[in-house]
DNA sequence: AATGTAAATGATTGCGCAACCATTTTGCAA
DNA sequence: TTGCAAAATGGTTGCGCAATCATTTACATT
């Protein structure tokens, strides 16, 4: 005894197959009474809709595809788990691929995924190759391209300029006074050498980009990767006295690692985080970090591509960014009303 | 223009069609000239297999389906990790369904995921619905169960003994010389359960189980939920010297909190993890935890699945677990060496 | 060259469903 | 009651591929 069919729910049901199978797709386009019927039948035989037959026969499938650069990487997951809300409870699933940060993985893993075609897909970044962006082409299904903004998106791009988070978030450390900012950062992607770029740009403006403030590598960050390069970092630039990190783990392994060393933060050392995981509001002391909508995008994403009428949607949508200023930068606590009256008493004497 | 078939590569190749799909789906069966004209075919038409169709015509489908909990939670990121990485390379793709720890939601979900028959099944923990059971059961497919170890499998399990690795956990804290022990769990599900009782058993050993001893919710832990709780566990039970805390994000809370009460770790409070997810060996004091193997349990998982000869694998896997033990709880340093020398001194007086 | 055997290739069929079009039934106005 | 439009239901076909069995070819042995 193998798994029912439309025929067999049919036949149980006495109706036609192409009914039942009308009755569970349009249940408004039928009768209450068939609906019913189906409904018991369906119930009794325990019918599932085989999926592969579906989608052969209606040559698309009903999954979203996502590539996303890495699983272990927190921001991506929470990325995830926006799509994931925005496709409870609809008739769409999801199918992940992991591309390793790596182009043409992208392309081969999605190669694989457009046949039959997606119903929709989200990919990260804009630095699809050539022939991926001819596949999509090719495919017409609608995409939808996150974590960053351009001007030109496939169909759609929904993110924020990495570039100017971190160029606010530079222009924050010196503006609570810090002379000597670096730069930490891992896995250097796109969009952290965006973020490098805001860095650079900032302390430019200002003349105060010093030849041994930036320090980087490939290699995927994590907490204890913080702390290694924030020694290599005052090993080439001692008057280091803030840091600016791609990202959380990189901010964390910092602020620990000047615990080790007995520097005070923030007053010997200024730390900023980036993406605001969440440890970062509750670290002793907590620590400044760009919050970013991750969440957010992933809900918009998946609500897009889900949407009958996704073409009302504006192609290009920047989300934003905010710097959340915590403890590990309060440098100096400005307070006019203070110095006014100690400017009063100076002048008294 | 639509996607080329078998019967395009066969008309580009001049063979037929079933000699295409034999090409490529059994390359050792063909002669190598054909395998070279196929190939440049296939390579010609930019040809890519219908997966639905293939699905359809073998009533078996080339994915395994994973059902996990939460994709928040780092814990499952890392057995993704682990099954991704027995999977890269082969024919099977990841389907993924999230039951946000609900055996109902669990079934649900796994009943669309069974129709095709999946190639195999990964579930987390032995808390199915025993529909879930029997659904996995008439699909005939390998099934293993991740995260927990029990006598009766449905086909594999592979995990370890949370019970074991709590009481070995809270058997350390004693030895180190904690007093007053305590426990913080969050989003407690079956195997948090188990760590509570493991927990438990340990202190009763002692007669040291205190009766506020125990502070649980079942919110999603994060590290601010860890510093919460620890206040309400203080509350409660004032003299409490340490903490066994269900996982790292609520040690880590636990420690920060610590920090702000200017209670010292591990002198005034000791504090163990669960999971040793990676922060606990970098913070300062860094922090005891439990070091359970997570990737490994994916790779298991995977290997298992994917192998033709999955029968000659033990249906029971257990993996064990390791007690790391760090600053967090190093509150009495042991030495026998120099208790002998000090006594020796006493009698000589 | 004849025969036998294994290797290589081909033809037919059906997987379960939805698109498309055809037919039947229902409801309602005249 | 009849007629007619709209609603409800049914029949046929093909999606692209793999299982199964049938046939052809290559090659060794005598």
């Amino acid at each position: 005894m193998s798994k029912p069919t439309l025929v067999d729910v049919g036949r149980e049901a006495g109706v036609s197959a192409i009914t039942v199978s009308r009755a569970l797709r349009s249940p408004e386009k039928v009768s209450d009474s068939l609906r019913a019927k189906v409904d018991n039948a369906v119930r009794k035989l325990g019918y599932v809709p085989n999926q592969s037959a579906s989608t052969l026969a209606a040559s698309k499938t009903n999954s979203i595809v996502v590539m996303i650069p890495s699983t272990s990487n927190n921001v991506f997951s929470d990325v995830l788990r926006g799509i994931d809300e925005a496709l409870k409870g609809s008739r769409f699933t999801l199918q992940i691929g992991n591309t390793g940060y790596d182009p043409l993985e992208e392309e081969r893993l999605l190669r694989s995924f457009l046949n039959p075609a997606p119903a929709g897909v989200i990919l990260a970044g804009i630095e699809q190759t050539d022939a991926t962006k001819q596949m999509l082409q090719a495919v017409g299904g609608p995409v939808v391209q996150i974590m960053d903004v351009c001007s030109n998106p496939i169909d759609w791009i929904i993110g924020f300029s990495h570039e100017q988070a971190a160029r606010t978030a530079t222009e924050h450390l010196i503006t609570a006074g810090y002379q000597n900012i670096g730069f930490i950062g891992a896995q250097m992607d796109p969009r952290s050498q965006q973020r490098l770029t805001g860095f650079k740009s900032a302390l430019q403006a200002k003349d105060m980009l010093h030849q041994d403030a930036v320090a980087v590598t490939n290699r995927p960050s994590d907490v204890g990767l913080g702390s290694a390069m924030f020694s290599r970092l005052v090993g080439n630039f001692p008057d280091c006295d803030a840091v600016f990190c791609n990202n959380d783990d990189l901010a964390l392994g910092v602020l620990f690692e000047c615990q080790r060393r007995g520097l005070s933060v923030p007053d010997q050392i200024g730390i900023c985080g980036f993406n605001d995981l969440g440890i970062t509001s509750q670290s002793v002391p907590t620590v400044t970090s760009v919050t970013t909508p991750l969440k957010e995008i992933g809900r918009l994403a998946g609500e897009i591509l889900t949407k009958d009428r996704p073409v009302s949607y504006q192609p290009v949508v920047d989300l934003g960014s905010i710097l959340a200023i915590r403890d590990s930068t309060r440098r100096y606590q400005f307070d006019n009303q203070d110095i006014n009256r100690r400017l009063s008493k100076l002048r008294a004497n």
